[in-house]
DNA sequence: TTATTTTTTTAGACTAGTCTAAAAATTACA
DNA sequence: TGTAATTTTTAGACTAGTCTAAAAAAATAA
């Protein structure tokens, strides 16, 4: 069994290792609040464990094993955040603090019966793909609206950060994260689009389009 | 914020108070399957916060302060397992350990939202009281059925510890915790309990009714 | 290429919570 | 009541996870 701490720092490598190729002891500790020297010690301990490659003064990466465990606790985070806004009422914007908890509470079973009875979600309430029992997530074919023409189809999955007033306003005129969305036409003056969401035509500006997530299939 | 550690000791403490009415070290010591030299070093920080009356040799026991964090967490505890039990289709049996987890987390938005969602329950799915937010819980009248006369009434509030059998006997018989019962009539020969539960008329033997506890009004 | 800066690691310390072994206090009983 | 048994506490050690300060390695730049 591996301690929170423990989970807390694979899961800091796994969203790291997302965004940049190599994964610094610096990086780390700043993502976790910690000091660097404290996350060499936990990278050692995760070495041994097998959960990540390490050489010292080399970068990090998961191995297979550290990257299941960090989906398992992905996966629990987005079905615990599903939770709170689906069922509980929750804001999407007061979920995180509470499933950083919640994803460490230790039941297979607790995990499969709450993934049931909350329909099998595909997205949490951000957006983000939710990783099935086995540790298999969507590859994202992560989209902004301004990059499809006229005409091409995508899923809503979320907005960029730091634009939570665009979901405000998507809340506003009832799209919801995961609604299908079709590009009617594209204004070429400036840049607006039309597009077709749930039957209903909506405007939407380019700045909206430069920050509305999108899932695709090519 | 107290520990998890801290939280395990204080809602010891309250279900040793309940049961004997001093509460000695190595009384704590068994419970929480610890030895008693842990046991005195956390009564002495539980002390210092003022959660317990301590003194050296003599027994302890809660203040106020530390008996409402105690009921606040038995309130987390029951309210998850009704959670698990109603909504998630766990059995009765299975949600302890789950709950002993669950109910460490700190959000007092997340209880009270669940609360709600739950319908505010007044007992749990074993049959206990739920506190409410002020930490207030029913004082229990409990009986078990063999004290009550004929035409006596009470409410079905759970069964003796380690009668587990007999829980699974009432669901067969759907009987549920809550339901009411009302005595029809003793049987001088041999103590058989003739009850009328939701209007149907059940038999019960003098062995269960030694073991099914009830709420009553006096 | 050498010196300087930055990054990373090591060494040693601290806290919370546990343990074992021994000492002290209390209780039981002959 | 005095001795033996039991209970409780103390003293000291250990682990996990953190920290600070200093040393070592790597990267950058003059």
């Amino acid at each position: 069994m591996n301690s929170q701490s423990e989970e807390d720092y694979l899961k800091a490598l796994y969203h790291l290792e997302m965004d940049f190729d190599s994964v610094s002891t610096n990086s780390i500790a700043d993502y976790l609040d910690m000091k660097p020297s404290s996350v060499t010690d936990m990278l050692k301990k995760l070495a041994e464990k097998k959960f990540i490659n390490y050489q010292k003064y080399k970068g990090t990466s998961l191995t297979k094993k550290g990257k299941l465990i960090a989906l398992t606790i992905i996966r629990k985070h987005r079905l615990w955040e599903t939770f709170l806004v689906d069922k509980l009422g929750f804001g999407w914007d007061q979920v995180h603090i509470i499933a950083e908890q919640l994803e460490h509470i230790k039941s297979e079973e607790l995990i499969e019966n709450l993934d049931n009875f909350l329909g099998n979600p595909k997205y949490d309430p951000h957006g983000d793909p939710i990783p099935n029992k086995e540790g298999e997530i969507e590859k994202m074919n992560q989209k902004v609206l301004v990059e499809l023409k006229a005409l091409q189809k995508g899923i809503i999955t979320g907005v960029k950060k730091g634009t939570a007033s665009l979901l405000n306003y998507l809340d506003k005129e009832k799209v919801k994260l995961g609604d299908s969305i079709k590009v009617i036409e594209i204004l070429e003056f400036d840049g607006t689009y039309i597009v077709e969401i749930n039957k209903r035509k909506l405007t939407f500006s380019e700045k909206i389009c430069q920050n509305l997530l999108l899932e695709t299939n090519d």
